[in-house]
DNA sequence: ACTCTTCAGGTTGTCAGACATGTTGAGGCA
DNA sequence: TGCCTCAACATGTCTGACAACCTGAAGAGT
């Protein structure tokens, strides 16, 4: 199933998302008070616990706040979340370009600072991405990657950095699916990148940052360079 | 009512909260399996439906995410909305070291790619910042610094970047504000880091990277290095 | 031994109905 | 004019029923 299964999408979601846009939108701005739950299943054609739900999806987005009696109003027209939306659209190549520009110094940070507890949840990280390349599942893969990543970058104990990378991860989860889908990157070898991953390691682990660094950067080089290639 | 009407805390703001305490709290990591509405209906002591709308709270919040059949599981342990408190109360020196890692080679790539355009955009955030020094308002001052530094990563013109900066810019903002104050910045140059600045500008207005990288790094190094030094 | 199919049990999704609790505004009275 | 009452409307909670989906075990066939 390279494509992943067909599920329908359950209409809580889609009622969500109608409601969501009613804001988003400017229809509904910031202090206006929603049409009751009875009117807006009659107008989605839905139940109304399809309504409430829906409406707890989006006090839990922070864009509504419900007063038992009063109403629901608006309280935000965009959720915190949405530029994240933005960059789901993020081309590769800028994803890339903003691993090097964090990761590859944030391994030498690491390097540095790494504790006993860092180096032994790096080696775990390590495991659980050579366990999950055995499977078949590319976004299995892809999230242990992207664990070890976290792992490396959290070794540089710096919790803004911690936060931002934080951030940063769905763009850069959703960028890994694509390139392992786009490049194949598993099609020879499951486990791709195993011998580079376990060099960061152990670089990072002997204290050595440069060679972390260098290590690092040679891997998104290549990677970078299979993207720029003319398809062939 | 100065103190803002007391109301009951509703059971599903109770319960949402709880269910989220269970994720931060790492007794649910990410990749786990929540235990069934039913059986957290009997475990909360409230109705399936309740249950329901925590779990759509959450869902919403992005820290779960509901499979028809299969379960409710947890891909976040942070919603996306915590990390700005934690970062809150982040040192300023970690701050700066994201500076350094983000910014200096963000100029770099800015000096390779600004458009006229963004030349222009340059020059009027520098005539806003020397427009704020004049006032005695450091906050102000400290806006239109931050606003110059948006400018200069946005001509590097890498979208993921320019959003992830985005989010880092209200701990700059908190971090310039708290060393303005700390270090008396202004006190014998309202227009601190105005040459500095200027010169910052002139690089990339020129698209030489390699001395752009160098006047930021250099101005970030000195502020970091008063910031280290010895009370007195 | 391996693969495919079936099925039972458990899970989420949706709806309807009933009742509790809270809010708001209109009307009436002092 | 201010206060009280009440009706209408709104959200909060629970229950029950059924639909649709998932998972793993068991059985049948090759």
């Amino acid at each position: 199933m390279p494509l992943g299964a067909l599920r329908p999408t359950p209409l809580v979601e889609q009622a969500t998302r109608r409601l969501h846009e009613q804001i988003t939108s400017g229809e509904w701005p910031v202090g206006t008070r929603l049409p009751g739950e009875t009117t807006l299943a009659a107008t989605l054609g839905v139940g109304r616990s399809t309504v409430r739900e829906a409406l707890r999806a989006l006090a839990g987005a922070g864009l509504v706040r419900s007063r038992q009696g009063a109403g629901v109003f608006v309280i935000a027209a965009e959720s915190p979340q949405d530029w994240p939306d933005t960059l789901r659209r993020a081309a590769v190549g800028d994803v890339y370009e903003v691993r090097m520009l964090m990761e590859v110094q944030a391994v030498g940070l690491a390097a540095q600072r790494r504790t006993d507890a860092d180096v032994a949840a790096l080696c775990t990280a390590l495991a659980d991405r050579r366990a999950a390349a055995v499977g078949g599942d590319d976004v299995a893969f892809v999230d242990a990657d992207v664990a070890l990543h976290v792992a490396v970058v959290a070794a540089a104990h710096n919790p803004v950095l911690d936060g931002l990378f934080a951030e940063f991860v769905p763009v850069l989860r959703r960028g890994l699916v694509e390139l392992v889908d786009l490049l194949g990157l598993r099609a020879a070898d499951p486990n791709h990148g195993d011998a580079a991953h376990a060099a960061l390691i152990d670089a990072v682990a002997a204290g050595d940052g440069k060679r972390a660094g260098d290590i690092l950067r040679a891997e998104l080089d290549e990677t970078l360079a299979r993207l720029r290639a003319p398809t062939g």
